[in-house]
DNA sequence: AATCTCTTGGACTGTTGAGTCTAAAAATAT
DNA sequence: ATATTTTTAGACTCAACAGTCCAAGAGATT
């Protein structure tokens, strides 16, 4: 195909999902693989070509270029993950009323909590997050998109249940917060997911994270449970 | 580096042939500006050196590489707000015997707060943050040394002085909390930190910065307060 | 078989940037 | 004044890398 002077390329053209879907998809999960191991601007293209056991050229037919590249691997990483929380509070969804007790309470948090946080705020993810971070400063857009497509996707949701836990009277939290969108998801995560990603490497990672996050959800029961 | 040349350091570097300290300082400012501007990838020594008005060999003499001068400037820039930290503490240390109620109380935690997080949370140090954070990967010790030039010479103070208001009666802390190292500081500072990280370009700054401040001091106080 | 699209590998261009080298000039010390 | 250290400008090496071009081939579709 010569697309030279003569085929002037269409402007703002939307999106064309040419080729091979399995070239596709393999060049995504290369592009995840190499991006998250050596950063934006270290990452190679010939090196994701390699890894994903296809030509550079393939690559560029796919993708355009590496920005393009870029958003399109972070789409799809978020894309799963969010799937994936979502599939998470479907199973582990605290019905209000089988609730017995605050200790109860406090199980269900712990392991909802935990979960959430896990998914959030280690693995893979995280690396992801840092890169988008980093580069935002040169691509604004990117953390606009970021949380279009991640946390506002999640959050809203994790907070209706935190809510339906205030109106079933578990939780006594006051219309303020309830009235802050996502506010009691945040207040939930946040500390104990900022306090994960503090942990030393080291350390017993798996009792420190249940350290942590048992302290953030102790701070927002103290704060939250009824007395 | 500052004024603690022989302090503890993360790694111990080889005493560099010292220079002109008038162009030290002045490739460290350059180097701060350039970095954070463009990222430790995408910056030049190039730029660096015009930045400071001298010359290329100049930066090689005094700092060797790129990425111990990098460590010289996050270096230089930590000690340089550490002890911006320290001076707001020392001038707004709530005095507990000075109290008189919860709503003294409020006032002293939100304007202690808001000041810490202005500092820490905005400004060139968050910036400085996410280099050091995207880095990281590719040089491991950046991390910890961040965190033992900055935030654990910092949350002590604070912590100090938190667990200083619960002795004198003002917070109901339970001694779990107490007895983990900077916790109560964290659970200050970390959620309205972060939430002022999510504030949206183009928003009024200013107003959101007092709001959100706001909330995580009365998901503090909520869970702190005696009542 | 003929055609159309996608893929391949490799050569090629142009740029950028880290780090070195050098010889001369400037500053500093003795 | 002389010796030592530091600075300077610029040329230079070497490597990496984004993106293009091309000609041959693999795969499907008709």
């Amino acid at each position: 195909m010569t697309a030279t002077a003569e085929e002037p390329r269409a402007q703002q053209e939307p999106q064309e999902p040419q080729g091979n879907p399995r070239k596709r998809r393999a060049i995504l999960d290369a592009a995840g693989t190499v991006f998250l191991r050596d950063g934006f601007t270290r990452a190679g293209i010939d090196a994701i070509a390699a890894e994903a056991k296809v030509s550079k050229q393939t690559v560029y037919n796919h993708f355009g270029d590496k920005e393009r590249l870029f958003m399109a691997m972070t789409d799809d990483v978020q894309d799963r993950t969010v799937a994936h929380v979502m599939e998470l509070m479907d199973r582990d969804f605290p019905d209000p009323s089988k609730l017995a007790g605050p200790e109860d309470l406090r199980a269900a948090l712990l392991q909802l909590a935990g979960e959430w946080i896990r998914v959030v705020y280690t693995g893979p993810l995280v690396a992801l997050r840092k890169l988008v971070d980093a580069e935002s400063e040169h691509h604004p857009y990117l953390q606009q998109r970021w949380f279009t497509n991640g946390p506002s996707r999640t959050m809203p949701r994790l907070n209706r249940l935190l809510s339906a836990l205030a109106r079933a009277g578990l939780l006594d939290v006051p219309a303020e917060v309830l009235d802050v969108p996502d506010l009691l998801a945040y207040q939930l995560t946040a500390m104990a997911g900022s306090a994960v990603r503090r942990i030393e490497p080291g350390a017993d990672f798996e009792a420190e994270f249940q350290r942590r996050v048992a302290q953030g959800v102790d701070f927002f029961l103290r704060a939250y449970a009824p007395r």
